[in-house]
DNA sequence: CTGTTAGCGCATTCAG
DNA sequence: CTGAATGCGCTAACAG
């Protein structure tokens, strides 16, 4: 006893037994000692985080979800990564869930439903404890998956009349209504929009365009681009001034991080309440439109 | 016998076994004409397939895992999402990964070791067949355990003296110095940095500032900006069209989907060959300095 | 507070 | 080409 001390890559990984012998307490004991602390002798929770120590021991996370049916994985699913607007998001829903225990699996949709499927069918074999998904386009086929294996979800940056779950976003048509307004307010009346190729942004469009025409305004035109684009603005004098500055013209601002941190609190508080009902919570988070000189 | 056709979130998943009944064959023979097809013949195979979608049973990749000591999961450690260099090269990854049946596991590290030495811990539970980092700046403990679980690694957007085990990236020395050259080419010679506070920008810098004293240029000055940085450019005339212009005046461009791409494959590499000697891997794939007018 | 028993769902041996 | 037995490493029940 005591000739495991080198770097050698064991042929076996430590498991809970290993660290039991060492302890000298039964396995169980160690589980709960670190699963579960608050069960356990202070004393003999401390000779097993040394015997932990000794073994180095990591416990394997893929036994523990078979035997208690929890993964402590969290799907995300995102359109793409490269669009900043979910930076803040994602960044504060997955410290919160590490925070909690859990880990993100990342999934990237491409801004397509069946894309969305196929991604879908491979994460639930890992029977996530929660999932989360942008936006409420999805096929019928992820809609009756969803429903029928009953983990959590939430359906973050948008908000649809009939949730899959919990959603927790805002409304893209009053952003579109907001953005008339506004412009409106300031006085603009020759107005012409571009738009990335997404769900949402269409509808921020359809609804803009809708609002203004109830002002007697009509669209000047309009430009719908592909996924990953890019936008220059360019100018002489005033405009290249007031289009480079930051922030820019006019801008709907979302608080990314609360958004990250309720998704997370939301999911969190459905796992630990698997008991309640599925009754759908729709959160609207709300924006803001921030233009010059308006903050 | 037929009374499963529900919506009804069943009380129990459907397994292995479930569907074995239905098709009337043994569970291992579902298993391989999931996993393994060739091993089966085309008549029970497309009968177990049909089992499979009766039933609408998804495997569960937890029991897999444990029972093959394979989790076809890969660690994927970024210091944020926010900054969009990585966006390209960790698309193209978890695409070529899913294409392999592979699934990535997120983790953002802030540009900080420690936060990277605690995410390793919580993710090595998970056994991932293989773990991506950013650079080569990890702390002693990463270091020993990543040796010891013998897991492949792929260090990516930098290069360095001792590579963990795979290193796919670029010497940011070099790019300080491409930089230089192409400053002082373009004859300029009052140069000024501005730089965020991570470590492969303060290398790119300290290289960009020695190559310049070689030609007895001295830095202007300089300035390190916290994490989350914005940077705006704004003058008058020719100078905002310039730096507003896309490209700006001068980018180091990398090529983030190539990266990804040849990440996937080395560790796809690693994990189908792992008998293979752990022989240190550097691929360097370069960067281009574009400049105005160069391209 | 601790231990015993049993089984999670699957894939890897081996046989046939 | 298919099947039977066995165990992966852990935790949920129960008992003490």
């Amino acid at each position: 006893m005591g000739r495991s001390n080198s770097l050698a890559r064991s042929a076996r990984a430590p498991t809970l037994v290993d660290v039991a012998k060492v302890a000298g307490v039964s396995p169980i004991t160690v589980s709960r000692a670190l699963g579960r602390p608050e069960l356990v002798t202070a004393v003999t929770r401390r000779r097993v985080l040394e015997a932990v120590r000794a073994t180095g021991y990591v416990p394997n996370l893929a036994a523990g979800a078979l035997a208690s049916s929890r993964s402590r994985l969290v799907a995300v699913f995102l359109p793409t990564i490269a669009n900043s607007i979910f930076a803040d998001t994602v960044q504060a829903l997955t410290e919160r869930l590490a925070a909690a225990g859990y880990q993100t699996l990342l999934g990237l949709t491409g801004y397509c439903p069946e894309q969305e499927e196929a991604l879908l069918e491979a994460v639930l074999g890992r029977r996530p404890d929660g999932i989360v998904l942008t936006g409420t386009e999805h096929t019928q086929t992820s809609r009756e998956r969803l429903a029928r294996v009953g983990i959590p979800v939430v359906e973050a940056w948008d908000l649809s009349a009939k949730p899959l779950d919990m959603q927790i976003g805002f409304s893209h048509e009053a952003v579109g209504q907001a953005v008339a307004d506004y412009l409106l307010g300031k006085g603009y009346r020759r107005i012409s929009v571009v738009t990335l190729d997404d769900p949402r942004g269409l509808r921020r469009y359809r609804s803009l365009e809708q609002a203004l025409a109830t002002q007697g305004v009509e669209l000047l035109g309009m430009q719908i681009l592909p996924a990953p684009a890019t936008l220059a603005v360019m100018g002489f004098g005033d405009l290249s001034s007031a289009a480079h500055s930051h922030p820019p013209l006019t801008t709907i601002s979302i608080d990314g991080p609360r958004i990250g941190t309720a998704i997370a609190e939301a999911l969190l508080a459905r796992i630990a309440e698997p008991t309640l009902a599925r009754q759908p919570l729709r959160l609207d988070v709300g924006f803001e439109v921030v233009g010059r000189g308006s903050g």
